[in-house]
Formats: C-alpha cells, structure tokens, sequence
DNA sequence: GATGAATGAGGATTCATTCAT
DNA sequence: TATGAATGAATCCTCATTCAT
C-alpha cells in the first residue's frame, strides 16, 4: 500500500490536520467529561476514553490534565472575543447602566449556556488563594476583560479599586451563574434577573457620573 | 445491621464517651486536613493519620467520608447557632439595614476565619446542580437561617422571593468570602466592606417598609 | 479462627508480626525478582506479583522500589556482620596476607553465592558518579568495612590513600564476582583464584610491613 | 525538501548517501542519550527527538534499540582500531611490561575519555551470565583484542588461560575506568595510576620470560 | 524516505474501604 | 474498640513499536 506521492506538493503539513482533529476531538470529550464530573473528578484516562482513543494519543498532544483545562479555556477565550468583540465592547456612555449591564449579563449568560464547560474551568480553588494554573490563566483573562470594562464605567477610581471591583463582579457572576444553571424556566429567568439587579445596584453608585435610568 | 445512630437524640452510654472523644478527635483531624488540601483531595488515611488512629477506627464512626463532612458541617452549624443565636437573630426593625448587614456579616466573618474549614465545606459543587450531600445538609441549613432573617426584612414577599434572595445572598456571601480569605490586611478589609456593600444595595429596595440609613 | 490472647501481655505488637512476615516474604520476592530482571529492570508491581500480595500491600511497607532495594541491602549488610563478624575481623598480623586474603574472597564469595541478589544490589551506576541511594548505602557500607580492614594493612597511608584502594578492591572484587557467577565448576574456581591473585599483588606492595609468605 | 545529487560524482545508490547521513546523525544522538540517562533508561523517542528526527524515522534505519547501541559499538570500535591499530600493536618484547601496559591504559582510557558513551555501551550486564546482545558484541571484540594482545604476553599459555586472563584485565579495567570517570583531577590520576598497578601486578607473574623494569 | 499520529500494555503509586486479630 | 494489614481498581503517565499519509 504506498502512498500517493502527486498530492504531496499542495500539502506542506497535511499530517498535522490529523492531529487538529485530533485535538478538537480530545477537548470536546474533555469538555463533555468536566461537565459529567467536575474538573477535579476529571481523568485523563476517561477523556481519552470519551474521545474514543488511547491514553498515549492523549498525552501526544496534551502533557497533562492541566494543559487541556488551559487550553480548552483559551479557545473559550478566543471564541467569547470573536462573538462578543474585543473588551466587551467599552460601554457607549449614552446608555443606561441598566441597560448595558442587562445585555452583557444576557451574552454572557448565552455564552456560558452554549458551553456548559464554561462553569467548570470558572470553578473557583478548593483552597482559598491557591489557584490552580487552568483557572489562574482563565480567571486572569477574565479579570482583565472586566477591568477594561469597568474603567470606563468609573472613570476616576484607582486601579487598585478597579480591580477589586472586578473581581467582586466576577464573583457575583460566578455564584449567579451557578444558581441560574441550577434551575430552569422561570425560576431560571428570576435567578438571571436577580443577577442583573444585584450587580445594577452594586456598580450604580460607583458609576456616579452616568445618568441612572430614570 | 445496626441502625443509624446519628437519628437517636439522647443517648446515656458510657462508652460513647470515649467515643465522643474519638469522633472529636476525628473531626477535628478531618478539618485540619480540609483546610490544608481542600475537600475533594483529602484522603480518608491522611484524616486517620493527622488524628493518630488508624484507618479501621475512622471507619468506625463514620461510613464514608462524606459523613464525616456532614458531620463537621452539622457541629460547625450547631456552633454557630450557640454563638450567634437561634435564627441569626430577627433582625430589629428599628436598627438601619446597614447595620445590620454590617453586623451580620462581620459576624459571619469571624465566625468563618476562626473556623476556616467552613470554606472547604460550603464549596459549592463541581457540577450546577448536583451537590454532593455533604454541602447540600450544609447549604439548606444556612439557607433556612437565612430565609427566616430574610422573612423579616421582606414581610410582603413570596416565600419563593425570599428562598431566592436567600441563595442570592449566600452565594455573594460565599465569593466574597473568598476573596476576603485570598487577602490579608488593608485588602482584606476593603473586600469586607464591597460584600457589605453589595449585600446592602442589593437587599435595600427589598425592605422597602425599612427606613434607610439616610 | 482467634489467636490464644494469653499470650498477649508479653508481646506488645502482636499485629506488627504479620506485618513483619510480609515484609519478609516482599524482600524474598523481591531479592528473585532482582536477581531475575535485574534492579533496573524489576517493576514493584513484579514484586508484589512474585510475593503473592496487591501493589497496595507493597506499598504498605515500602514507599518505592528503592526503599526495597536498600532495605534488602541493609538486612545482607546485617547478616553478613552477623556471618563474618565485626571489620572483617582485623588480620591478625601474623597471617600471610596471601592466607588473609584468601580466606576473605572465599568467604565474601560464599556469601554471595548464597545472596545471589548481592550481586545485583551491588551493581554500578549506569552514569558514572551518578548512583542510585540504594547503590550508594551498600556501597559506603562495604567500602568502610574495607576501609578499616585496609588500615590494619596499611599502617602508614593516608586516609586517602587508604579510601582509594578500598574503592580500586571492590571494583576488582564486583568484577570478579561478576566472572565468577558466570561461569561454573572448574572454570569457576579458576575465576576465583584470579580474584585472589589480582588481590594479593596488588595489595603485597602496600602491606609492605608484613612478612611474604616466604 | 530536495537534495543536490549533482554534486555527487558517483553514487552507486544514492539514497545511501542521505540515509548514511541519518544513521551517523542517530548514533550521535544516540551517544548523547545513552550518556545522559544510561542505556536502560534511554528511550528510542528521546533519541529521535535529539537526532531532530521522527520515531519512525529511527525505525526506518534500526529495528530496535537494542540495534542502535549495537552499531554504536561496532563504529566506536572500528574507530579504536583506525586509531591504534589492529590488535592493539602486539607488544615489542624488548619493552618493559610496565611502559607497555602503561601506554595501553593512557590510550584506552583517553579513547573512553573522548567517547565516554563507550562506558555506557560496556557497562556490564544486570544479571551475570546473561548479556544483552549489545554488551556481547563490544565485549566480544575487546576481549578478542585483548587475547591476542595477552597471547604476546603469556607466549606458553593454554588458549583457555589467555581468554581468562583477558576477561579478567577487562573486569578490572571496566571497574576502574568507572572510578576514574566518577572522579577529577588529582585524585582521577590517582586512579589511573592504581589501574595501572593493578594490572603490571597481576599480568607480571603471567609474562614470566619478559624482564622487568629493573 | 520521512513524518507524526496511534497504540496499548505496563510503569509507579494512591485510596476508600474491609478484614483478621 | 482499636489496630494495621490487605485489597484492587483507578490514577497519571511512558515507551517501544507500527501505521497511514
């Protein structure tokens, strides 16, 4: 059985398309596995097994459980910045606070049902302060794409105050996030209201120079 | 096939003396070890080793690991209840919302900082949804405290209202606590006065009959 | 099937006696399986295997493959005290150092020839300077015993010297050792009669004090 | 990715030339690897990532690891020959055996010095009598070598006693070539001086019709 | 020839749990 | 009661080797 040499020519790396897949395949088997059992629960072994491969295939391309939860958060990543746009599109100051963090409430809501796995990789350490590296890496881009957001909702506040209220934003989101995966239907729709309103009335004061929305 | 023991409110045997102390001695073990490695990765030999007895004797007491949190959760509770009163204490009307967040969280802080092992317990769930029974004796019991501190600031509301603002407010709580324990000193302080922060905006329109602070 | 707990109040670890034959019967195993793959090559679990136990009971006793090895090492260092005496029994200075010599190869080697698994404990590093922690105990072990019995030959050397040719006398002697095994009956002895000669000209020079055996 | 078979003015197969390149490149590598690790330890994927090359790439020149080292023997030997000639220059009779032997261990052990993967290749095997097929070769050369070098030496010997003889300067010069790698400077010339006693002491007595140094 | 993907058995080690004493 | 030995499946990860391209 020799190969077709004549296709060679147009395909400088034709073999790494293999291997794209291959990858593509694992971290959707990893996603499905860290949702079914929480990424600590998680094993390597059951990835590959999902995936319907071998544990060496696995380890080809990943060198550990860690390098997949990263790397699956960065497609994540990628993919929340190609649909939601970079930064999350700093806030038009003409529009009501309500208003602008309803809808980004809304898509990232969207976002975070659309990939389930999302929630997973958030999940904060089992010990507070020490963070593993997966959520570190997630957790920091997050808190970034906040702060860009929020600096321009409190246009004079320290960095040091951005920050921290940044991180207490993405905390009231992870907490509301569980919540509202937890339920359905309306109670659903009560909890993302509850979300909304919670953060409203925690950054309103700190937006003192935007017109409230009446 | 005994039956459970943990049903029998009152019991006079004296050989549950040295039992108490050993089950004492156990948990206390047992906290050790979940504060130093978090809940999921604490080994039920590392538990008997940290309290110098041996595996059987564990087992002995306890079935699982699992019940052993469980019953952590359930003396921790029972502590906090001899502590801060039954019912976190119906809140006086009289006394302005923020002072009574204020004091109700300052209150759960140190609570939680003297007992550290409170955070590994309350971890929410790997998986929305799905709470390992451990958290789930301890969640229900600190959302019915809350619930009936609730019922007294929102007299008008729906029960359902009040049972989703009560996991509203512990999940803020909990991510908050988070944070608070991941810093320390000045930091540490500003993170307290966002969750009061928070909590007080959040719950303010809720008790709308209640006079604000102005 | 209960034990006679009369017997108890003299032995204040009973239980450790199971454990105590187990770890006997692992080092057995152990020692075969050696002398069959070789260290490099022995798997714990080939160990537990050939002792009849699970991984986990191995594990029980030994942290891993080369706390086995050094145990084993430790144990034949022991017997063979127990065999041969303290020092190797300091020469008497009115023996011929050929009689001196001779009598410590045979000895040495029907040691060996009864601990097979010598042979593979004591076998050099893969990377020179690099030895393994079992290698290097067993190894110290025999050059101190070297040492001291070297001293009562060398009177006059120096420390340094004395290490040297205490290192440069197990080299020829593993060596030999390693002929010797490999080959049986006459062509065996022969073996071990060259071990001797190599041993007694090079050592005949530097116990200059003492008397030739003519 | 072409070659330029231009200039090469006569290939009788030319895809020799490219596929010699290879195996010279993985026999480096091979070198670099079996020093680092050893040769239990080297893996055939460490040495085709060190050559720069795919595993099967390696498999396309060597059927198993066990081939590589063979090979590397072979050339290491060739090379010692093209070196110092064939039989190691059987010994003018009028020079004294110390110059002799001295010559031969400063030559041997400069080579060793200079491709120090030969001790790797000629550590002995793990369990006596039984050789890897790598170890045989190489052994099997040197021991040749060394027998007809001994045949000059010991002119009425039996064949039997000059192989023994030959195994046994082999054995002593293996486990000194290990002391004098393991150490630097002053005390590895030491050594070297001790390997060479060694053996002008033991081979003196055998090489009775040739006159000493003094 | 060359590549890199794929294999899968086997390596060391852990752990919740049970059992004999 | 209490002990500590025992289990064995499951963990992560490696490796020599083969295969499709």
């Amino acid at each position: 059985m020799p190969d077709n040499p004549q296709t060679q020519k147009e395909q400088p790396r034709r073999r790494q398309a293999r291997g794209e897949r291959r990858i593509a395949q694992l971290l959707e088997a990893a996603a499905r596995v860290f949702c079914t059992t929480g990424y600590t629960a998680a094993s390597t072994n059951a990835i590959a097994r999902e995936a319907g491969v071998s544990p060496g295939t696995l380890y080809q391309f990943f060198p550990n459980k860690e390098a997949i939860a990263i790397e699956l958060g960065d497609r994540l990543v990628h993919e929340m910045r190609d649909t939601y746009g970079e930064a999350l599109a700093p806030i038009d100051p003409a529009t009501p606070l309500e208003t602008a963090i309803g809808s980004a409430i809304d898509r990232f809501l969207a976002f975070n049902t659309e990939h389930p796995v999302f929630f997973a990789l958030m999940h904060g350490p089992d010990i507070p302060g020490r963070m593993a590296e997966t959520h570190d890496q997630l957790h920091s881009t997050l808190i970034s794409r906040l702060e860009s957001l929020l600096a321009s909702l409190m246009p004079g506040a320290a960095p040091a105050d951005v920050t921290r209220t940044a991180h207490v934003c993405l905390g009231i989101y992870k907490s509301g996030l569980e919540l509202v995966l937890a339920h359905e239907g309306a109670e659903r729709a009560a909890y993302v209201q509850e979300i909304k309103d919670v953060l409203i009335r925690y950054l309103a004061p700190l937006a003192c120079d935007r017109l409230g929305p009446g």
